[in-house]
DNA sequence: TGTATTAGCCTGTATATACAACTAATGTAA
DNA sequence: TTACATTAGTTGTATATACAGGCTAATACA
């Protein structure tokens, strides 16, 4: 495979996407200058600019003239997608945020379930089911696996203080996902846990997230349908600008 | 205002997006080349780059080593979200596609239209209301008002040849869009529309899109909850790529 | 000691130049 | 006519160079 080598700034790219994949350079860390790629690659510091300013512009960096470039704090912004912990959405709003834990366990997966998380029947994997609050209004239902591998400290976290979602992006950005929305009659089960009246519609959200190239996260958010709306911005004003941080 | 002048490679990049916003170049039309760009502007080749191919990058031109660089066909892709008109969605899949129109007209504004619309309350706006069916399955009600100024002639197209989206779309891009997903119960002639049973939830998205800043369009889509499903993708990979993905 | 300057990083932009790869059209020879 | 080579125009990449402007820390100086 792979018969064209790809072009140096790319390379650039894919090197340092690796490393914060990987956990070697963590959010909010020091990347290198671009003289410093030039030094310690031999190309030319336009080719190494040209690589740092298109993970900036990505998200995957932020650059300050003066100061350095430094990997996105995920756990702010899930670079790529909108998918905010729902600790802060609730809390951006104003509101008082809570949550109760169902179930957090190493489970066998069945077969569906190994299927769609692509991995043998008989690894392990995690399970939480939680419910978050809105003003002890209950608004979402979540019901998630997560791949062993990816987040081995998971069952002993302590997800009433950090939510799944969060501690996720917290460990390495997640570079991918796919999103499934529909609205759904819900079971007896979910529509008691929400509190919802009989026969009120649910707000669906299937999602799947990966790390590269790897699934690490399917998971089954429920929401009350009358109680939640889900927003999306497409255009070319969205990109915030982070607040004046301290760096390392 | 305007205390500091924009970098040369964005002052370009914004006058070719305007020649696109404001139709003086269509899609599939053929922009400046790099070097006439050099010859016209006195910038260096590489700024021209710079700007065409960020612009690449940002949807709005489709480049090809040897070619040329082309305006996007906004038709079929509206650049910057995967909003794809709704027969496109059905055809792609292998079904056929229908509808019938149940309104189409020139109307005064309510009181909250022209609010949302942001519109004085004597002009007045286009309104089409129409079912979309995939193999004689009803799967869309659209029920969209349209700035006339945007479109004059909209009410004399007929949308049963072209969906409004993507007349709309063959006007001028869309720049922008703002989309809230949410699960309702739907009242009865919403149901009956839909040819859903009692009680069934329906999937509800109401979006706004601008064109230059102004909002151009406002619409509600019902969508039957248990015949349809909104797909996202989130990721670096999906660039140029149709989803046409399968549900399983 | 306190303040101002300077030096040295950093990013951001702009230019000039070069070569490669691709494409379409043209010219040329068999 | 056909097949092949040439040529010109396009994008894509890479380098070397330059200057501007933001920021920090060391330095010089009063």
């Amino acid at each position: 495979m792979q018969e064209k080598q790809l072009p140096r700034y790319q390379q650039l790219k894919e090197l340092i996407i690796d490393k914060i994949s990987s956990g070697a350079l963590k959010p909010l860390e020091r990347v290198p200058s671009e003289n410093q790629l030039v030094k310690m690659t031999g190309v030319s510091r336009m080719t190494a600019n040209r690589a740092l300013r298109e993970l900036n512009n990505e998200g995957y960096l932020d650059r300050k003239a003066g100061i350095g470039s430094f990997v996105s704090d995920f756990k702010v912004n899930s670079h790529l997608f909108e998918i905010k912990s729902i600790a802060d959405e609730v809390t951006s709003r104003g509101s008082t945020y809570s949550s109760v834990i169902l179930e957090q366990s190493l489970i066998l997966p069945t077969n569906d379930l190994s299927r769609i998380m692509q991995i043998n029947g008989t690894s392990q994997i995690f399970h939480i089911k939680m419910v978050h609050f809105e003003d002890s209004i209950p608004i979402q239902l979540e019901d998630r696996y997560v791949k062993r591998g990816f987040a081995p400290d998971f069952i002993k976290q302590d997800f009433s203080e950090i939510t799944p979602s969060a501690y996720l992006s917290s460990i390495s950005p997640l570079n991918e996902a796919e999103q499934v929305v529909s609205a759904i009659t819900p079971s007896l089960s979910i529509s008691e846990l929400l509190q919802m009246k009989k026969d009120k519609p649910c707000l669906l959200i299937t999602r799947k997230t990966w790390v590269r190239k790897v699934l690490v996260t399917y998971g089954k958010f429920y929401h009350p349908g009358d109680r939640y709306e889900l927003l999306g911005n497409y255009g070319p004003i969205m990109r915030k600008k982070l607040s004046n941080k301290k760096h390392d």
